[in-house]
DNA sequence: CGTCCACTCCCCCGTTCGGGTGAGAGTTGC
DNA sequence: GCAACTCTCACCCGAACGGGGGAGTGGACG
């Protein structure tokens, strides 16, 4: 049970050293990870694929301990390809490269299974703390990255631009997609419970529904949950 | 974000220390995790509440740069505690404490607005780490925790192996979704009202929900719309 | 200045919902 | 045959919800 940063204990071992295989499309990228991995004495680059399709094929041949995947790759994208990977040795931990910190990309790569997130700027200890940690079974992302992963549990979902609702019924809209009752939204908003019903009200003439679970319905159909 | 080691606690007045707020209701578990902030030089616990309703008392007064939250409270819980708290001062960084790393609670405990989850058997320096972090934005957690939050994810898009519900509970939980009462789904299903009546009660059983719109949402998050 | 609107809160009323309990028909499996 | 399960339906009851009013405050805008 380790956490993410200060790793001062350098094992050196007379063990294997783990197998790393790297998915990435940019030749001059993938050389200089190819070149920092194996420059950790206790890990070894088994394999260094240009393409998803060609990752499909050499993975399961290589059998990698971990895999590092890019995410933008030509043809298939690097987060179909975790998830094709995932399918088929869905106990290789997976951990995802990207160049963006952008919630959507992130949250769709975690969906596809991946076990963690690293931005491609991550230093090169912290990427060799990164992969011990993932193949212990933890879940190696950078502070930014965990910051905006929990920060998509607090709001339910963006905005809807199609229909404006005030602010103040911005915040039940929100809240009531969480399925919370008249009550504790009050309670979390510190109203009434008859503003909160207010509200409400107004919520469902502008959404054109009749009910809390019809609007929370459309609403996380519209923008997704 | 630069931090000096010093062991004694002689501070000269470079920095100010940071604030720290404990709320745990455990007296001798409160006075160890006291003792340790104490201990680190650049840290003071300016207060240690027994209750989340005494927090919400002294926390707001005390101005505290970051608050460790015990779960597990007698009255008002940490979570409740915690989502008051961000009620009122939305930047303070706030760090939930369990013995437990069970989903529900951990999930529950970010959606409450806590910024990190660590578990109570924690170590002294990754205790520092973490505060330190979370003070920069950063959501500490432990691999255990993160490996949580990250298959959370993963279920989203797959199946749900947790929860199995019969064919026809399915089809009136999705109905459910769609926005429709009882007397609608009845109607698609040709089934009498209190026969979906009785299978949405057993959905709500087994989804852990009490009400159609909290289904609607749990079930919404899990899987794309 | 007056109007509009967001926000807050209140009342009444009928409907819906959620929880508890029970029960008969059909299926599967031991 | 019996147990376990699903699917079906029913009744009761209290709580929650949705719709309809009204009403006061404060800010924005013309």
């Amino acid at each position: 049970m380790k956490t993410n940063p200060l790793n001062s204990s350098q094992q050196v071992a007379d063990k294997p050293p783990f197998r790393v295989a790297l998915v990435e499309d940019q030749p001059d990228t993938r050389e200089s990870w190819q070149r920092l991995i194996s420059s950790f004495p206790d890990f070894d680059c088994v394999c260094a694929c240009v393409s998803a399709e060609e990752a499909l094929q050499v993975i399961p041949q290589a059998k990698p301990d971990v895999v590092l995947m890019d995410v933008f790759l030509p043809g298939m994208s690097g987060i179909e390809c975790t998830a094709k990977l995932k399918a088929l040795h869905p106990q290789t931990p997976i951990v995802m490269l990207t160049a963006s910190d952008e919630d959507e990309i992130l949250f769709t790569a975690l969906e596809s299974g991946a076990d963690g997130y690293l931005l491609k700027r991550t230093k090169p200890a912290d990427l060799r703390v990164a992969l011990l940690d993932v193949m212990n079974g933890g879940a190696p992302m950078t502070s930014e990255i965990a910051r905006h992963v929990v920060a998509s549990f607090r709001r339910g979902s963006g905005l809807d631009p199609s229909i404006s609702l005030s602010s103040r019924e911005e915040e039940t809209l929100i809240l009531l997609t969480k399925g919370y009752s008249n009550k504790e939204i009050a309670d979390q908003l510190n109203l009434s419970i008859e503003t909160v019903r207010s509200h409400l009200k107004n919520i469902y003439t502008k959404m054109h529904v009749r009910s809390r679970a019809e609007a929370v319905a459309h609403y996380m159909t519209r923008r997704p949950g």
